[in-house]
DNA sequence: GTTTTTATACCGTTCGTTCGGTATGTCAAT
DNA sequence: ATTGACATACCGAACGAACGGTATAAAAAC
């Protein structure tokens, strides 16, 4: 069986254990693979485990989440895909970010600090893209950004320590609107804009 | 030594390393006890000693933060200072919380479950009280009572994530008017009526 | 002089990792 | 068609190191 067929199967697992939390033996167990076959597919141990973990995570970002927001529907539209798509990732909730648990602790931070900084800033950045060309100011928009990314983050820990995962739906189904607020009526000030200044 | 001074050196711990990365070496070393004293405080161990840490952030909040929640001031006075003593416990977003640390990691999830969703609940029903006397519908209390929690722990994994702290911070600054909105004129409201109900 | 606190030495276990080797298949050279 | 060199996927057994934890007893504090 081939390398990438066990990968979903590690993401799942250093989600669920965290980086020191997770063990070969446990590994071993899930994957049905010796250790030592684990080594064979892996040779550089736990740490390359984990970095295809993320990779698999960072992937998802880039080839699902980005591809929506650089789509050409409108604002409103893409970000309900948006939230679609994160709501099915983290399954509603119950599934925690590799991300976060990475960054707790400090022996993962320091290996994977970099590529967990770059998924942050790309995931802003594409949303604040989105509100710019959607009419928002620049500062603004990133702040919108980066209170996406907070609410999405702080809602899937919320969920898991009072165990209502309504409350990450709740957040996500807010987050469109919240993320538009005062730009609805932009093509329609747009097009008042432009016939006013045709009128004139 | 008191068993309670090294309390502090434990969270900061905890909260660097998460449950299962912590070793006793480490907090042998770091604390400048042998093993055999931590199990002289601490006869249960690791897990103990986690407890303990736990506890003493279960205080922070009980004697600190709901005693400020349930005082005299105004609604939004009550969140500034609670921003302003959260923003100091955190170090401005430098540090992590165990809260989420320990939920992050299945094997200190499953042990202390219970300490931290009571403190969850207990810090969002404080808030939630707050804005209720301040006026505010009870379900849209509760609501924004959840979502300042989650703007803090979101905010604190996004700092992390970035290595930008101004972003727990600027989230702490705009919590209280983000929790008081439309509120703001409650009292006046208040007194209105009752002048009117005088004049009647 | 009793109690509290600490240190040394060690326990069994499990950690991540490595070694040696087997089974299966591929593919060109013979 | 057979051979031999190489590649892939896998595993059992074992490695040294470190783990959490525990005796026993000396030292410090009261």
């Amino acid at each position: 069986m081939s390398k990438q067929n066990h990968v979903p199967t590690l993401l799942k697992l250093f989600r669920q254990y965290g980086y020191e939390g997770l063990t070969l033996s446990k590994i071993s167990q899930e994957t049905g693979l010796g250790k030592a076959s684990l080594y064979h597919h892996f040779p550089k141990g736990k740490a390359e485990m984990a970095r295809e973990a993320l990779n698999q995570v960072n992937q998802w970002l880039e080839t699902r989440l980005l591809r929506i927001l650089d789509g050409p529907e409108t604002a409103i539209a893409k970000f309900e895909s948006m939230c679609e798509e994160t709501g099915q990732f983290f399954n509603q909730g119950q599934n925690s970010c590799l991300w976060a648990v990475f960054l707790m602790e400090q022996s993962s931070d320091d290996l994977f600090h970099d590529q967990i900084s770059v998924a942050f800033s790309l995931w802003i950045d594409a949303i604040s893209k989105v509100l710019i060309t959607a009419g928002l100011d620049q500062t603004l928009a990133k702040e919108r950004g980066e209170d996406a990314m907070i609410a999405i983050q702080g809602a899937l820990i919320l969920s898991h320590g009072l165990k209502d995962f309504t409350l990450f739906q709740r957040t996500l189904k807010q987050l469109p609107q919240q993320l538009c607020e005062g730009i609805e009526n932009f093509k329609i000030r747009l097009i008042t804009t432009h016939i006013q200044q045709v009128i004139v």
